[in-house]
DNA sequence: CTTTATGCATAGCAACGCTAGGTAATCTCA
DNA sequence: TGAGATTACCTAGCGTTGCTATGCATAAAG
């Protein structure tokens, strides 16, 4: 699929992926890629800059990490401030669903025979 | 609400508001309104080019009608091949809208990286 | 050793909804 | 009757934002 769709989902959807604890980016791209059953394969040069632009809006934090066969990671953790924001976009996420929803029902092709 | 979040799904949303019959672009906006109970207030300059290039991409037929009152509009009909485009997607809306719902719900034992 | 996977970073592109501007007829109501 | 609101259409250009392409570097796999 894909196009254009996750544009101003994507902070909500990196925000949810660290939302079952810390992760660095490139396994932020395995957890949504997991958790979305394979349907969003982000490239690198989407999360990176997300985790950036993110960070740098006190949504996460990160530190550099050293794992023991001395690979060098950046690890992010959600905020507070993330963690309000996430709830805040999974809200808007249940608008726009319903949004959405409304203007599918009515039009459905199959009429439900009820 | 609003953000850039409906990017990428815009020509659903007018294909849908167009399902239950030809309207002319005014009336697709406030039918779009109406729908999502008021959550989508989708200016002119977003309705207007989006029907031009929906015809353009013989996904809609247009017509100019002139009402008793003497007013001119340009009246919108799904074609057939909009019809099967709606349900396209409507489908790939169904995927995207159950993986962003896997990765709201989705949390797991976290395995450490570090 | 060569290939694949891991891991981070970013400049510039491209898509696309929206702002802001324009035109014009009809309706409402004082 | 006149003013303002509403209806109705159109489009150039902007701004946001995800993605492509590219680069660098180390570790595991073959």
């Amino acid at each position: 699929m894909e196009g254009e769709m996750l544009k101003g989902h994507l902070d909500m959807i990196v925000l949810a992926a660290l939302s079952a604890g810390p992760a660095h980016g490139y396994a932020v791209i395995e957890e949504i890629k997991r958790r979305s059953a394979g349907a969003f394969e982000l490239p690198e040069g989407t999360i990176y800059p997300a985790l950036h632009r993110l960070e740098h809006a006190g949504l996460l934090a990160s530190r550099w990490v050293t794992t023991d066969s001395g690979r060098r990671r950046r690890v992010y953790a959600l905020t507070r401030r993330g963690q309000r924001a996430l709830a805040e976009q999974r809200a808007i996420w249940e608008q726009f669903s319903d949004a959405v929803g409304g203007l599918l029902k009515g039009s459905r092709p199959w009429k439900n025979p009820a």
